[in-house]
RNA sequence: GGCCUCAUCGUCUAACGGUUAGGACAGCGGGUUCUCAAUCCGCUAAUCGGAGUUCGAUUCUCCGUGAGGUCACCA
């Protein structure tokens, strides 16, 4: 088996999903990593569906799966609605391809029908259980098998029983005792072909070069290479990867174990970028002390050599981190249009896009994903940017520290060093210095920094009073200060 | 049960056979102008166990142990 392919060759991989439900992030970083590698070698990245199992197959699938790569920026060059020179790529379409090579199979005695009922190979399979044996069809392989007609299920004759060896992309050498040879099934009696045969049939006609897929296949890679040699063909370079663990057990993550639909994170505000970027950490890691990365470094950094044996777990609270990094990361135009699709429409329109902009850094700096900012909106803590809030007087004293006299006193001062900012003034550190020069007069800052803010916000945790009075402008400072100095005076 | 795979802080991980075993998330503590957040600084914390090879094992070998996978007319 070659661990290289040759220098003249190009590299084709392909993501093969089965359209069995929606795409979960196991699925989703093996297509990363199949994709990462043709794009960084200049290949050929293929989507084909494996449809073979029709009881399976959740209608919508195909295109929930196609939704789910194209928000992450996955892009393939043959496939699913592009087309390509193997023709169909979706496996239901191409039957008379496997009956071919099955049909190959038969005539030369490699495979051959079976004739016996589902209900007779169940008793087979109990016979050999009750002696303490794994189940291996080739030990009831019928003597005179009937010819094939299409009905009956059509099986590989394995002949030569072994030890199987063969060499990892990523956990180099592997091995399988005999016991891992067994007379499996082609063409099932619908029909169809298993994924068995599909898969080969159409690797092979599609040019594939590197199969990467997760480690519950590792087991039947000796029955692949039966196959492969009955059809002599060499096969395509093999990349295990590890499974990807549930965040609370050791369990292999998995639909029924919480793995969520990768759609969802979109629509909680994860970007696509930080999805991504998470992802392809569990796993595999570019050596350096580089956390974030954009999708062109990923490509870039990717190398197969360097993914992991063990499983990793899924871990939500780094992808929060991770999320807030990339958000971080956006110019402010694009998270303008990142708020503004969580936030309500009658926020965004009473607030104006420029006020908007100027409350980008608050909401940016609170939240990790989309979501939380209409948290944020329906909790009341960004009110103050639209609205005059309603003051408690006891708590504008300072929680009852101080007298109204004294708040008065201090706001009545903070009054005038506004007035006396004009509006190229209104900047956060002017207003900060300005403010500050007063409050440090006094041993606590908060008696002044208290009222002030609260005065503002009617919050009793909200962002500095600096920021706040650099978003709703000085009129409306001005117009809070009096407000709550006319509270005061009752 | 058979076969297979895997094993570094709680988590994701780094370390040509030679490092005080590094980074990140989380946690904890502090600074940064009242609060929340952000930010900065610091702290806690790991090589599954036992043999062997070697001057020297996280790293190589073997044996345990633990975990995961697989034993379909599913992929």
């Amino acid at each position: 088996m070659p661990d290289k392919i040759p220098e003249n060759k190009k590299v084709v991989t392909r993501f093969a999903p089965s359209p069995t439900g929606y795409m979960h992030i196991g699925g989703v970083r093996t297509a990363l990593f199949a994709w990462a590698l043709a794009r960084q070698n200049n290949g050929v990245f293929i989507l084909r569906i494996e449809d073979t199992d029709k009881e399976r197959e959740v209608p919508g699938s195909i295109d929930q799966i196609v939704e789910s790569l194209k928000w992450l920026g996955i892009t393939w060059d043959e496939g699913i609605g592009v087309g390509g020179p193997a023709g169909e790529y979706l496996q239901s379409k191409r039957l008379d391809h496997y009956i071919k090579y099955a049909k190959e199979l038969e005539s030369k005695g490699l495979a051959y029908a079976d004739p016996y009922t589902v209900e007779q190979v169940d008793e087979f399979r109990k016979k050999s259980e009750a002696e303490g044996r794994p189940f291996l069809y080739r030990e009831y392989r019928p003597e005179n098998p009937p010819a094939w007609d299409g009905t009956q299920p059509l099986r590989l004759k394995i002949t030569n029983v072994k030890t199987s060896t063969w060499t990892d992309a990523i956990r180099g050498e592997l091995s399988a005792g005999p016991e891992a040879l067994d007379d499996f099934v082609l063409i099932k009696s619908d029909g169809y072909p298993t994924y068995n045969l599909a898969h080969i049939v159409d690797d092979l006609e599609m040019n594939v070069t590197h199969i990467l897929r997760a480690d519950e296949f590792i087991s039947s890679v000796p029955k692949y290479l039966a196959l492969y040699e009955a059809l002599s063909i060499t096969p395509p370079i093999m990349a295990t990867l590890p499974p990807i663990m549930a965040p609370d057990g050791k369990k292999k993550l998995g639909k029924r174990d919480g793995a969520k639909d990768i759609l969802a994170y979109r629509d909680e505000g994860y970007l696509s970028s930080a999805m991504l970027n998470f992802l392809v950490f569990i796993g595999w890691n570019p050596g350096g002390e580089k956390e974030i990365i954009t999708p062109e470094e990923f490509i870039q950094l990717f190398d197969i050599s360097k993914v992991q044996h063990s499983g990793g777990g899924f871990n939500e609270e780094k992808l929060h981190w991770i999320n807030k990094e990339h958000l971080k990361l956006l110019s402010q135009k694009e998270q303008l249009d990142f708020v503004l699709k969580y936030i309500s429409s009658e926020f965004a329109k009473a607030c104006g896009e420029e006020k908007c902009n100027r409350l980008l850094p608050v909401i940016i700096d609170r939240i990790s994903y989309g979501k939380q900012i209409r948290d944020m909106e329906e909790k009341g803590e960004l009110a103050f940017a639209l609205t005059i809030p309603k003051l408690d007087i006891h708590v504008l004293n300072w929680n009852g520290k101080q007298s109204s006299a004294e708040t008065s006193q201090y706001l009545e001062k903070i009054s005038e060093i506004f007035s006396a900012l004009n509006d190229s003034n209104m900047k956060i550190e002017t207003i900060k210095d300005a403010v500050m020069k007063y409050a440090n007069e006094f041993p606590q800052r908060g008696a002044v920094l208290h009222p002030l803010r609260y005065a503002l916000t009617g919050l009793a945790n909200s962002p500095d009073p600096f920021t706040v009075a650099y978003i709703i402008g000085r009129d409306e400072t001005l117009k809070r200060i009096k407000i709550a100095l006319e509270l005061l005076k009752s």
